[in-house]
DNA sequence: ACGAAAAATGCAATCGATTGTATTGTGTTT
DNA sequence: AAACACAATACAATCGATTGCATTTTTCGT
């Protein structure tokens, strides 16, 4: 194995010093283009790769983008990470990706992680508990940018993106009505996290408009995995009169809601019109198709990533953009769809 | 904000040295424990973080471990990075992650930056089009473990890890056959990875054992997406006559295709019998469900990681466990079950 | 209480790139 | 040919933690 090269090798090679190759290197104005070519030649040849300890060391700055997510197996998350490392990449800029396995204690030591890491920025989403903003404290302190996204935590620091999910979680439900349902099964998350409360109210004033009244034990809470969703099916079906509509607040928890209650012989949506939240794959796959609301990971992930490099780069007031909504939009399929024939 | 407190400002507030500090904040055997105490608390009380640049320089190494996929947004990958992750994390390792988007060119370059950015190892999974080894052969030569995982590179010095895809293939393939299926279609992946090449031989071997002649016209290579699939469908169903399996090299694909077939009246399974591979969600969410070989992503992922950090930590030969082969299991569901009283 | 061994701490070089300031070199003007 | 401007390059300090070796302090046996 070869000594690594340093500029000290490759000035002590052409005779000139180090601060001049490092100088030519970086294609800096005060070195002729002569000796650039000379010395972007003979790095080249030797084999050179800088050394980024020693330069951050230097510059105070890693290059590093941090991330934290509540799980990296979602489809949602995985997206979103798709959007980030694009655009992240495309400015030399490297990722740093650790999961919260949604628990506030494993954030905090992710965090931790990053902050001695030195991340030049972090962008969260944060995980189903989380009640405090104590361990991301130590960024503000230092000036370092910390962004939410789609689960975000509310601080007058750190900006926030998202999709309006108050309206989406209003249009879908005002939706379900339309299509005649009058007794709708809400199945919700943890009302910690803004997703999951802003769609709850959502539906609550989607049925206030239409002067159906809110009834809670038609909403259900839970982790809104496949498995819950089946076993929301088990709460659904003990209801005396059933429901005629329920809003999932995501799909794959939808989807499994669906199955169980199909292996009951209900049929969907005559009986049950269902709609979900996330176009999640198997929302096209299950039958029939389900209605939802689509909002792209890639997208938020990419607005998230250049917000972070913007601000890395200009060094332009983060606090100017608190906010930034994008855009969602319903899906409407046939889970959802009665035949106008029949009402 | 404050200024950065180091380990000078410790010791001159302790008034001793900072190589104590430094060998008491690392519970060096060296240092009593009274003034380890000492030291601890007061870096504590005085917001101390470790500068991981200057520590990185002086060690010559960084605690970063660099994974690059083909893609982040896929199912599987999800799964494997959440299995990376948590070993990782678990020993005080840090991950660069990125994509290579399925091109050589950006996985080269990928390649590239890890390397600038000193990962202490790499963990890869190839491209589509990967056909050199060039971008990977700087790390050999300076000793950085890589570890190819899944989609893996053949090259001595580079442990793989990956299921028996032939095998597996193989078994899938015979389960078709004896489930009564004559002419079975085969949709597979670029053959340039062993994944799926492997897959196709697996399939080609059943053929062979059960006296069924290999027809190349049954065979149709893609890229194994969904849409992919439905086109397929298309080419199967002006077959003549149509065929009565069809193994699928991963679930994606399959469940387009299945989609497409059902939509134009074919039966699954008892006009054509359907078996995918990987064990995607959609997979259970598809009617019928489909029969597929489950390979959990995150074993893998783990595995990978755990080679490479006992490898780090242990300095221990690389070479000696060239290949890691895990199990991967049969699943059998509906879609390729036909009713045994018909046959 | 003395010397030797052991324990605790300090000294100073090192890792490699960056950058403010100083110096050298080149060319132009008159 | 002297004087000056300006381009090109060199010097040397700096970033903060680590570590081999030297030095000081403590412990303990006799």
């Amino acid at each position: 194995m070869q000594k690594e090269i340093t500029i000290y090798d490759i000035a002590a090679k052409l005779n000139i010093s180090a601060a001049t190759v490092s100088r030519g290197l970086k294609d800096h104005p005060r070195v002729s283009k002569a000796t650039k070519k000379l010395i972007v030649k003979t790095a080249d040849e030797m084999g050179y790769r800088s050394n980024s300890f020693a330069s951050n060391l230097r510059k105070k700055q890693s290059n590093v983008i941090g991330v934290i997510v509540p799980r990296l197996n979602s489809n949602f998350m995985a997206d979103v990470l798709a959007g980030i490392e694009k655009v992240v990449n495309n400015n030399n800029y490297n990722l740093f990706i650790s999961q919260s396995l949604e628990t506030m204690k494993k954030e905090a030591s992710n965090a931790k992680a990053m902050l001695n890491n030195r991340v030049d920025g972090l962008l969260v989403s944060v995980a189903y508990d989380t009640t405090s903003f104590d361990h991301f404290e130590p960024f503000i302190k230092r000036n370092i940018p910390v962004i939410f996204f789609d689960r975000v935590f509310d601080h007058a620091m750190c900006p926030q993106i998202y999709i309006d999910n108050y309206k989406a979680a209003f249009d879908i439900t005002n939706h379900l009505i339309k299509q005649g349902c009058k007794k709708i099964v809400h199945i919700g998350g943890n009302q910690l996290r803004n997703v999951y409360s802003e769609r709850f109210q959502g539906y609550k004033k989607a049925l206030e408009e239409n002067h159906i009244e809110f009834d809670n034990s038609l909403v259900i809470i839970n982790d809104l995995t496949s498995e819950a969703g089946a076993e929301a099916a088990g709460e659904i079906l003990k209801m005396d009169p059933l429901p005629d509509g329920l809003f999932v607040a995501n799909d794959i928890c939808a989807v499994g809601c669906m199955q169980a209650l199909k292996k009951e012989g209900i049929n969907i949506p005559d009986d049950i019109a269902v709609a979900g939240f996330n176009n999640d794959p198997t929302a096209t796959v299950i039958e029939p198709p389900l209605t939802t609301v689509n909002y792209k990971g890639h997208e938020m992930g990419e607005a998230a990533a250049k917000l972070m490099i913007n601000y890395l780069l200009d060094k332009q007031d983060l606090q100017q953009t608190h906010g930034l909504i994008l855009r969602s939009e319903l899906i409407i399929r046939e889970s959802s769809l009665r035949d106008k024939s029949k009402q």
